[in-house]
DNA sequence: ATGATATTTGCAGATAAAGCAAAGATGAGC
DNA sequence: GCTCATCTTTGCTTTATCTGCAAATATCAT
């Protein structure tokens, strides 16, 4: 096929008039243009340029073949340009996946400030609590809370994933608040899971790790329902502190065996931002990640104030 | 600059949704494909598609590029494909360039076969006497009489350029008619000239050649001139064939000391077409001096009917 | 006529592209 | 759950293409 230098140097020397100005504008030789022209025309199969070793003139061809080469060379670059502009800053559309409960709470209410810092930039927002893969979903980055598959993505670290023990003041002062990991084997605990199967607490405190089998009359597979259970005053719940962080701290849920916190499972890491390893990564999605690690920062808004001590640190 | 190849092959990837399928279409292996659209990537700085091992995903950067790099590598195929289809038969517009005498008798009257011949072709004649640049008067093929420039031309032979020796029936009968070219001396003969200075006549004839300085009462540099005063009874002139052919056939000029031809100059060939010496010669261009070569054919139509002997062919 | 500048071609060096093979990754099927 | 087939990518080598230089030829201006 003819190449697209070809072409230039062939749109160039119209313009020019010669080859030999074309070489020293584009300081290359004239032998080389002289030669990309000739291979051209070999190629469309017809004579282009009339030679003279004083003056070039088109041919027919040449002409008819200029006018249209011409538009579109310029709509070629204006294409790359296009492109090449998408990068400059961050503009354009940015696809944002997560799951709905950390979604509706945290990223939702943080995207105005996003938007507002970038206006050219605009957010399509997909919640969904089933695993997705970003790609498939056409997703740019996702914010993925514990699990964390091993694919060809990108995680940036967002917040840790902190899950702690709480009830209702209600609850409490009605069945009493447990003193030790042991004493939650006598209470009501709500307990979220996807299995069927007796479920164990791993929990971390002063005295190491305790682990206890827990059971009530509540087992869901939506963290939400646990939620509303546990300010209902149904129970003990443990809640991810991205849930619960705030009504913990307005009182409308009490901490339960403050000093102990759940011991993370293998796989769960704390928060990301998931993104494609491209090795062109888009500056809508980096800025975006950025945005969400200095909004988030070292301790987020719905941890606790800075305790300055226990363990409490420890599984972050 | 980013190749045309790698655009293609993008678009191959995108409408395949596999680099390797792309290999397997266009016969290569998937690795190039991968390395082109990578490189093109580089190019435009910008990551064109997600890419997983089981499929391929656009970018919206991807999304922007493809949509509208097909339409433009479209339009570069239909570019080239005009090109190529004016070289596939004879069509588009022919520049013809000529003098004006010969072109009005003989280019002018042949026209009207060759444009019924090929419909698609439009023709532009250009009657000229000055000599002219083809390429500077944007000819593609010129008919010249008599002189060739040694140019980067290319010359196909039409006609022998004969020269005769005429008079009107009437100046014969009261003059008398000569019978050596010596005699030319004694009459008043019409002389074509663009010099100042002695005009001599070169015959050749059964006794060899012969030199006759000759003289009359009218020079011009106007052949058409000479050949107006000749056919009004002026004197003995010398005119080309193709100009006085058909009047002395019909009678209104008589041939004078029939068996003797001028000899042509060093320079003088005979009629040709000339056309740029290009690699690629247009069919139009083609198309025509063949015609005009079949047309004219060995013995062109204003000779005299073949006589079977003399010297007569001897300065073809 | 001479000189300056053009295009073109042969030749050698440099650059880019191609294929092959191997490694890592992913989805299908048993 | 595991294996297999297939996909992309990368390193390496071979091949093809392009480039520049120099020489030959051609044209215009002085």
């Amino acid at each position: 096929m003819n190449s697209l230098n070809a072409i230039r140097l062939f749109t160039a020397s119209v313009d020019a008039g010669s080859f030999s100005e074309v070489g020293r504008r584009l300081g290359m030789a004239p032998s080389s243009v002289s030669r990309q022209v000739a291979a051209l025309e070999d190629s469309v199969g017809a004579q282009l340029i009339h030679r003279t070793t004083r003056k070039l003139s088109l041919t027919e061809a040449g002409r008819l073949y200029f006018e249209r080469v011409s538009r579109i060379l310029a709509a070629l670059d204006e294409a790359t340009a296009a492109v090449s502009h998408l990068e400059e800053s961050p503009r354009g559309v940015l696809h944002v996946n997560g799951p709905t409960a950390f979604g509706v709470r945290h990223v939702a209410p943080a995207l105005p400030d996003f938007l507002a810092r970038y206006p050219e930039v605009r957010i399509e927002l997909t919640l969904t609590d089933n695993f997705v893969d970003l790609l498939e979903v056409g997703a740019d980055v996702a914010v993925r809370v514990g699990e964390l598959e091993d694919s060809r993505l990108i995680a940036r670290r967002l917040a840790p994933n902190r899950r702690v023990l709480c009830a209702s003041p209600g609850y409490l002062a009605r069945a009493g608040a447990p003193e030790c990991p042991q004493d939650l084997a006598d209470h009501n605990c709500l307990v979220y899971t996807r299995h069927h199967g007796n479920v164990n607490w791993n929990l971390g405190g002063p005295d190491g790790l305790a682990e206890v089998r827990v059971s009530g009359n509540l087992r869901t597979n939506n963290t939400e329902a646990v939620h509303a259970a546990a300010l209902g005053g149904l129970g003990v719940a443990l809640l991810p502190s991205w849930l619960v962080g705030q009504e913990v701290q307005s009182g409308r849920l009490a901490e339960v065996l403050p000093g102990y916190r759940a011991a993370p499972g293998a796989l769960d890491t704390g928060i990301h931002a998931l993104y494609p390893a491209d090795r062109h990564l888009s500056t809508k999605v980096r800025a975006f990640a950025d945005f969400l690690v200095e909004r988030f920062g070292p301790r987020p808004y719905w941890e606790d104030p800075p305790e300055g001590g226990v363990g409490a640190t420890t599984w972050q």
